[in-house]
DNA sequence: AAATTTTGTGGAATCGATTACACATCGAAG
DNA sequence: CTTCGATGTGTAATCGATTCCACAAAATTT
């Protein structure tokens, strides 16, 4: 590996001046900066980034702990992410708990000891645990997709989305509604989504029963297999089925068009989340658009912000909206 | 930030003792162990890695540089080399060049810079100045998706696989078979995929027409347009389409679908690369399974086995194999 | 012409770890 | 009772940059 000290020598200079040339900082003669440009453009030398964050304590990383890297969410999240740290030649540091919740407290260490100048969670299950360890993380953080307490986030708001999706359900003429979940571990997805769907019923008087909501977890099979069981489980048939994701949704109209059913005529099937196949499945899905690239890039800006103006940054919440995709499942 | 210096001083020993502690290395009294984790665990100290890997000149990253985030085929990529990658220990530093081919080469040198132990690119288009960036990276380097002379490559092989798709459609009665195809820029999806259309055509002495061959970018619109165009601007009807993605069969059938067409009755629609949409679209498309899990699996093997027997390993080039998924759009 | 400021440069400390080397102690072997 | 290998610990050099400080020469102000 080339360093600062070969350059030196080669242009016939101290490695200050050429460490002076390369941050633009201080004074160089027109004459010593050429001679130092050309020996580093002549021998390709990159500056070892890691010598220079031992000193200056910047990394110009940004550490992101994904759920699960394979997902569209996931991938629009780091997209928007990215657009707006590349900007600022941050980089992205990559950790994937794979759904495994130790795994989100031992990166936020490993990130940690990789000295990243922020974090940002796409976290599901938050526990004790974790949240103390974000507490003494010491580190500009920002959590996307769940509230947490006294730190920045960057949410939906699940609760009224999924209640104005059943609104819209009910609008429809729908009075027997089914749900379909995840698990409530999961606070926005898995316990705000289902308390929107219940206060949106309650609100309207209409009947809630227990065997027309199951739980699956965020692949389309489960959401196949939650509707079977519904069909089979209920002693009434409902009319329409609410899937707190797209997956799930589309799961639940595969096993609805292999019964026999038509959708929307003989069950309506509404999902959340507006991935690209909702709208190429058939019939197309009638789903809630939350903006993940959005949410990305805000996390990012709230990073940026925490690390450029330390201490003055105040934790604040960002709730991003939603939007109903009307389409011809319902 | 605390550091090695202050858990020495607090547990009353040298930091060279602390650091054998840390690794297991070397002679440590019971005792003196026992003290120095004591004071770790006490403090919740972890050692700056940036500091460790400019002495020991391992980072333990993996640099990774994507066209685009956002596609089915980068996300299961990345998923496949972390599979791997974080049972060793590794993490992964992610760039996006966003399909602009002068931030390849900037990456690159980014994340030499950053001193990664070792680079996984997936590459779109090939030029000499990348390639002589690669040359001269002195780095561990994986390519996936496209050969590149002298490196190790992880490809899969895309003649053969659109040869056989073509083939799969010749095999059903068509004889008049259209191409949607990608930029031939990109060697393996624009190029190899295209040679393998005309091969298999040329094989058969079926007829080759200009005006069935369209190309579009990455997305599903694209598609869509050029099916558009294949239609109007033909003068006989195909009865085949092949698409080389599955974006981009999708945007076909739904033109085809708009304008009355029956799939597969009046057009067969082809997609290539097992998308999750192309399962559940209707009719289920018949595409063709790149296991690209299983494509960064390979490339993440191939990088732990240049960085831990450096010189050892020579070049090789990792062919995998494909999988025809026949569904109900042919 | 003297005093001061600006410009240009290098020496050396520093960041937080690892590790070669020196040295001390101790039990066992000769 | 010496000798030697095993055990345990610390000192100091090192990795590759940044940056404070000192100092000299040139330019500018008094």
């Amino acid at each position: 590996m080339i360093t600062i000290n070969a350059i030196a020598e080669q242009a016939g200079v101290s490695r200050t001046t050429v460490s002076r040339v390369l941050n633009r900082s201080g004074y160089v003669s027109e004459e010593a900066r050429k001679r130092v440009l050309a020996v580093i453009e002549e021998t390709g030398y990159v500056p070892n980034e890691y010598a220079k964050s031992l000193r200056t304590k910047k990394t110009k990383v940004v550490g992101v702990v994904l759920p699960k890297i394979s997902t569209e969410t996931a991938s629009r999240l780091v997209d928007g992410i990215d657009k707006i740290l590349a900007d600022e030649g941050y980089q992205i540091l990559l950790t994937n708990t794979n759904l495994e919740p130790e795994k989100e407290i031992e990166y936020l260490k490993l990130l940690k000891s990789r000295n990243v100048d922020g974090v940002i969670l796409s976290a599901t299950n938050i526990n004790d645990e974790l949240l103390k360890e974000i507490e003494n993380l010491n580190i500009p953080f920002v959590a996307v997709g769940q509230e947490i307490p006294d730190v920045s986030t960057v949410v939906f708001d699940d609760f009224y989305a999924a209640k104005e999706m059943a609104e819209l359900l009910i609008n429809r003429g729908h009075q027997k509604i089914a749900f379909i979940g995840v698990d409530p571990a999961d606070r926005s997805v898995g316990h705000s989504r289902k308390d929107g769907y219940l206060a949106a019923l309650k609100e309207h008087d209409l009947p809630i029963v227990d065997d027309w909501q199951q739980t699956g977890i965020f692949d389309v099979e489960s959401g196949y297999k939650a509707m079977k069981t519904i069909l089979e489980k209920a002693t009434e048939r409902p009319t329409a089925v609410l899937a707190v994701t797209d997956r799930l949704a589309v799961g639940a109209m595969q096993y609805l068009k292999e019964s026999g059913y038509r959708i929307p005529e003989n069950i309506a099937v509404a999902g959340m989340g507006a991935s690209e196949m909702s709208k190429y499945v058939s019939p197309s899905l009638t789903t809630m658009d939350f903006n993940y690239e959005r949410a990305g890039e805000e996390a990012a800006r709230q990073i940026l912000n925490k690390i450029n103006r330390p201490g003055e940054e105040k934790e604040k919440k960002i709730v991003l909206n939603y939007r109903i995709i009307k389409r011809n499942s319902i």
